[in-house]
DNA sequence: AGCGTATAGTTTGACGCCCAACTAAATGCC
DNA sequence: GGCATTTAGTTGGGCGTCAAACTATACGCT
């Protein structure tokens, strides 16, 4: 170890470097711009929410994904799959695996419709009900942790301004 | 089309679906407790604010993943990898590929520590500099755009609290 | 009825990421 | 000096994602 490791994660604002010889160094990391940017700190928000969340919900042995597709199942039955890849943010491409991953471990049901044979109607099983209650309660500890952070007075606003963001570049 | 279709993604608050007999349909999605979480939120957001940066980025030609990679060094001279990969969020071994392709194309310059053969010091070709430059322009207006959707009231605390979910969820 | 267009879902290929295992080099301890 | 431990970076496997091409159904127009 010569001095130059050590890095630490811990100051949000860039530290200063302190070049010695024209030299960066460890201990510390200037951010730049992006100390001031929403588009990195958000990369990294969410980063971290995500980690934090998949590591509740892998101890009761679920991947984090699949959380917003059941509980949009759950809240829209007969749902498509175009509908909820849309509601979801995600290509629709990206729901066919996890779909069928669903229905092979009997989470959730798909039923052809007759007025159109093209798409699919999906809906929870009982058994996937029962999967989404514990996940539900594995998020909802997730969100206390968040709120803590966040704060009571500003989560609202905050929320909106996500909501936001996602609703006009979208 | 049945009138199953046309989902509208306008609507930001999970709509109410119009469940004809208990089927759910198009025009609008129940997100339940979804919308009201920060995880999901903050999800939806960082996917929109990267994919209008990657739309921006690729009209010059770059990859949108690149550009934090390229800032850090630019502003810390010298910094290793590891240094670089966690500074950044990634794994180290993310940053492999990355770091051959931005050498390989000119951008960057690694040398081997004389001190500690092991470690890398990344550098910026003056070329590089050059690709950072356009690359920031672009990241400014994307930054305007965002300014815009939050406005210039909620801005810093906006930042403020997401880098407080960086740094205490970490 | 028939043909062109639109839509639902799948397939394929590429990419970026993580994690675990690995190699090479440095450090610490005896 | 020698051997266990730590550290920097790479490799390989797996996963989730997107985009584009594809199949099949449905719709609209004449």
């Amino acid at each position: 170890m010569h001095g130059t490791n050590g890095l630490s994660r811990t100051n949000g604002l860039g530290g200063r470097r302190r070049g010695r010889n024209g030299e960066a160094i460890g201990l510390s990391v200037d951010f730049g711009p992006l100390a001031h940017w929403v588009g990195f700190n958000l990369r990294m928000a969410q980063e971290a929410a995500f980690q934090a969340f998949s590591h509740l919900s892998q101890e009761i042995g679920e991947s984090p994904g699949r959380f917003a597709t059941l509980t949009l199942i759950a809240r829209n039955p007969g749902i498509s799959q175009t509908e909820l890849s849309l509601a979801n943010g995600r290509d629709k491409s990206s729901l066919t695996p996890v779909v069928e991953d669903l229905v092979k471990r009997g989470l959730i049901e798909r039923k052809r419709m007759d007025s159109d044979r093209r798409t699919y109607r999906l809906y929870l099983t009982s058994s996937g009900k029962k999967v989404l209650t514990m996940l539900t309660r594995c998020a909802r500890r997730h969100e206390r942790n968040l709120d803590r952070v966040i704060g009571e007075r500003d989560r609202k606003r905050f929320i909106q301004i996500l909501k936001k963001i996602a609703a006009d570049l979208g």
